[in-house]
DNA sequence: TATCTTTGTAACCGAATGGTAACATCATAA
DNA sequence: TTATGATGTTACCATTCGGTTACAAAGATA
């Protein structure tokens, strides 16, 4: 609106960082991308976030992924029923990698995670790391399965749904399922209930 | 050994390829940093190897990674009885994890795959691909599984693995688990073995 | 109105990138 | 021995990167 305002200026190189990564890939994320992208000097992000890394972390904050992400994971356990939790688990999973096919920004974020040891995305890591044990333990106690290795299986299992995510921005097949076509990801989620089902 | 020795110093560029992905990553794989690891002037990639695609050309050529990592599964599926079929089946899954753990200069080519659509490593991804799916069908044909999803249940585990082995890199633990100790390695293992002899 | 702080930009810096041109050196065939 | 083509290096080019300095314009305050 205003000519000068900061808040506004501080929203917009906010905004720019998230455009960066869904159109160009977090690769293309820097400071003179970021500053291009929002039409903003530069010089305002050393000034107002002091730092790359300080507008980063104020964009983790703001979007605050890992929360988010876990947010429906513990939902539906605080909600599920000991009897309904085999059923539902199927979905759970399926509905992690469907978000996962569908929200590029996070999925620039997990590639991000994959590749460089940036202190910022290593603190989402983390947090998120932190979240996902508590969950694991949570899903065993209710589960009561005799599996010993819950942690181990679906550590393969959900690692498997982030790689299949990701490859599909960079590959049409893999392992002759096309991983950009409903139908195709539908078949990755109904091998997921197959998994399950057979594993718990 | 000489001075002036054209095969000899193309084999010294091929080789500061390898060196680059292994102690650098592939992210800063140049052709300044070739030229300057292999302790060559970078002209001498251009007149020799035309392009610097040329030079990942002849790199991958003389790799032939994905024929590699085939040639195991192929073994075994030639060897294979159908009954020792089943026992053996983990095993394929565990060594295929095991190498790309070990295996940083492969590790590194899948991480570069899983970012960025440079046409060699697009040419790479396609003959595994095809390969690939040649497997499948013969673990399929092997197995006479009543299970119809062996294609889609296999593609999400070798993407675990996938992911598991790229993510050692960047984070010791996921989900509890520690990628870069033998006893998360083999609880890794354990799991694979689990989780296929409930499927099929 | 005059002064001082905040918000903003333009212009520059050194380092590193991919790429090229000009030149030196060696091997060998005439 | 001399000329020629192959092998190799140095020096440069334009561009891009993160980062800084200097300065202008707007707002607030006295």
């Amino acid at each position: 609106m205003s000519i000068k305002n900061k808040k506004e200026t501080k929203q917009k190189l906010l905004d720019a960082v998230g455009k960066i990564l869904i159109e160009d890939g977090f690769q293309n994320l820097g400071i003179n991308a970021v500053a291009k992208k929002a039409g903003i000097s530069k010089v305002l992000i050393y000034r107002y976030f002091n730092d790359f890394d300080g507008l980063l972390s104020s964009f983790a904050e703001q979007k605050d992924y890992w929360l988010n992400e876990g947010s429906a994971f513990t939902d539906f356990l605080d909600h599920a029923k000991e009897n309904d939790m085999r059923s539902a688990a199927p979905k759970l999973f399926q509905n992690m990698f469907n978000d996962l096919i569908r929200n590029r920004e996070l999925q620039e974020i997990k590639r991000w995670e994959l590749f460089e040891n940036n202190p910022v995305i290593e603190n989402i890591g983390k947090m998120r790391e932190e979240i996902g044990i508590k969950q694991m333990k949570k899903v065993a106690e209710i589960l009561k399965s005799d599996e010993k290795e819950i942690q181990e299986t679906t550590a393969v299992i959900i690692a498997g749904l982030y790689y299949l995510a990701l490859r599909s921005k960079t590959t049409e097949m893999f392992n002759g399922i096309n991983l950009r076509t409903k139908e195709g990801q539908e078949r990755i989620t109904r091998a997921i209930e197959t998994i399950l089902n057979k594993l718990f």
